[in-house]
Formats: structure tokens, sequence, C-alpha cells
DNA sequence: CACAATAGTGAGTAATCACTTACAAATGTA
DNA sequence: TACATTTGTAAGTGATTACTCACTATTGTG
């Protein structure tokens, strides 16, 4: 990987969270990047592909968080762990969890598999505290992180703490 | 408002929502509406135009909902609509939420005041409730609804109400 | 009816879009 | 050194973009 390509990979990143991918021009990344337009087609062959590219670097350090989720064995500490996931947003994550956000809502890009190893995980959990209804409150902790995760992604946190301490009570966590 | 103005604003919200802001010219919004092109500039100005004219159309039904949500005396009543409030979405209405919560990750368009009342309210009811933190909770609620509306607008919903009530039962409702 | 205002069209505009091509510079490898 | 491969650029391409303009059709009003 060229010192370039990462430059184009970055400021693509960057644009495609702060203004959206499709009113973000190759013309515009190249420029921010500084290289020739021309290069970002012979790296990534198309705009599509440059945001593929862009997706997966990103999504690498997410898949590392998941994996060690998921392996968590004491059930309380697993749903400790997911519920305090989006309170934990670091600085340079930002700008891909915009991104992934955003791109939900374009019609094509949406893909629900990833989320099932941590949704079984969580049915698991339950069962094993003896929840009556072990698959709705997996999807009930699901439907909340996004709500949380989108919530800090829009607009400047403020008493993050005592809002996850109330969260957490209602888990007796 | 003639019946071509109906059409584009039609149209627009359906394109809007379906394939996104960015990504829909006024071209295809025409053709899809069946007027020439200018028309669209003739009424709206411009596409910004367009977009709050839509987007001001979309709202008055929301407005509605919000007003009489507020006006609940009663504070388990009040929670439970605003917990219910996402599971209820209404087929004509499903293109204008999509479209607003799209929109939220466009830069600009987030407007957070509107939340405000709701919120309030939220708070009083909480609070004469004898919840421990009322402000927390409703910030809870919030980014619950948020994250609930976001699945079912993305996703075709199953056992809606097994959840709801899973949810309702954390609040005693 | 007269006539002004509004609604609507179709053919433009310059700018920008994603992408290609021809070619040069840098690098790897024998 | 020789030469193939990869990296990079500059100047294009036709298509599409948001938007304008000159014009006609329709409608409201005295």
């Amino acid at each position: 990987m060229t010192e370039k390509q990462k430059n184009i990979l970055k400021s693509a990143l960057k644009l495609y969270a702060q203004e959206g991918y499709a009113s973000t021009s190759t013309s515009k990344v190249a420029r921010s990047a500084g290289v020739s337009e021309g290069l970002i087609f012979r790296h990534f062959k198309n705009k599509e592909g440059l945001l593929a590219a862009v997706l997966q670097m990103s999504m690498e350090a997410a898949k590392l968080h998941m994996a060690d989720i998921v392996m968590t064995a004491d059930p309380k500490e697993l749903i400790s762990k997911i519920l305090t996931l989006p309170f934990k947003i670091k600085e340079e994550e930002y700008e891909m969890w915009r991104l992934t956000y955003a791109l939900k809502w374009q019609t094509d890009s949406y893909d629900a598999s990833s989320q099932e190893p941590v949704k079984l995980a969580l049915r698991n959990a339950f069962e094993k505290l003896g929840y009556e209804n072990p698959a709705a409150e997996a999807e009930l902790i699901y439907m909340f992180i996004d709500g949380a995760a989108t919530s800090f992604l829009l607009h400047p946190p403020e008493h993050r703490s005592e809002i996850l301490n109330t969260l957490k009570a209602k888990y007796k966590l």
C-alpha cells in the first residue's frame, strides 16, 4: 500500500463521513488527498470500489470489538459490554461510525448479517439469566445501542455516565 | 396548490426517501411527476427549496402526533404512548420517516429543537412517578425510540408486539 | 371581453460528474 | 545494465447536473 493510496482512503473516509458518499465527487477526494484523479481509478477501479475499500479498512477495528464481546462467558458481563459500546466510541473511530450509520439509509448497502453473532450471544446470555423472552430482550438491546450510537454521533454528548448507569440499573448490572 | 405541484412533491418525497436526496436529480423528479423540469424551479426556486417544501408537508402530520402526546396528563400513559410510537408507523407515513431519518446524517439538516417539548414532558412524567434520575430516563427513552424507528424502517418487522411488551414491562406499564 | 397574473413548456446554459487514455516516472528483478 | 511492472499524471471523454430563458397556455378578475 503506497503512501498516496493511504491518503486517498483517509481523505475519502473523511469526506464521505462529513458530506455523504453521493455528494462527494472523486475529483474532490483526489484534491483532498493531493493526488491526480486518475490514480483513484487506477487503484480502486471506480467510485464504488473506493467506498468498498474505505468500508473494509474501517470495519477491521469493529470486528475486533465484536469478537471480544461474543467470547465473553459471563452473561452479565457480556450484556454490560454491549450496553457500554456506544458510550465509548473513540475519537479515531468517529468518522467510520458516522459513515456506516449514514450508509444504512442508502438503499443497497445495508447488511444485517454481521449483527447475527452478537444477537445470538445476547440471546444466550439472557437465557442463562432466566429472562422470560430472551429473543425480545436481545432485539431491544440492539435497538437501544443503535439509538444511543446515533445520538452520540449526531449531537455532542452530555451526562453520558449518568445515562449509562440508569440503563445498567434496568438490567441489574 | 396545483395538481402538478402536488405531483412534484409526491414524487420528490418518494424518490428522496428511496434513493436519497443527493442522488435524486431534479430531472428525475420531473420525469416521475410528469411535468417539465422548469416547473420545479418555477414553484420551488431550487433543489433545496423543493426539499424544504417536502419536509414541511411531511412534518405537519408528525406535529399533530407530538401535540397529542405532550398534552397527556397521566404520566404512565404518556410514557406508554411515546414507547409505542415507533411500533405504529403507518404505511402512508413510512416515506416521510425514512427521509427524515436519512437526512439526519446530512450535515446541515439536523434540528434537535423539535424534540425539546417531548423530552420535557417525559422528564416531568418520570418525576411524577418518583424515578431517581428523570432526565436520564427521558434521554434513555429518546435513544430507544430512535433505535426502534431505525430498525423498523430498515428491515421488515417481526414479533413487534412481543418486543413492545418486554419494553413496557421495564417501566411497569 | 380585455388583460394581467400565474402555470407550464422546451430548448438551452456552463459546470461538474465518473471515468478513460496516452504517456512519463519510479520501482522491482534478472 | 536491461527491461518489465507498477505507480502516477494531465488532458481529455460524453453524460448528467442544477438552473435559466424565451415563450405559450390557462386562469382569475374588472
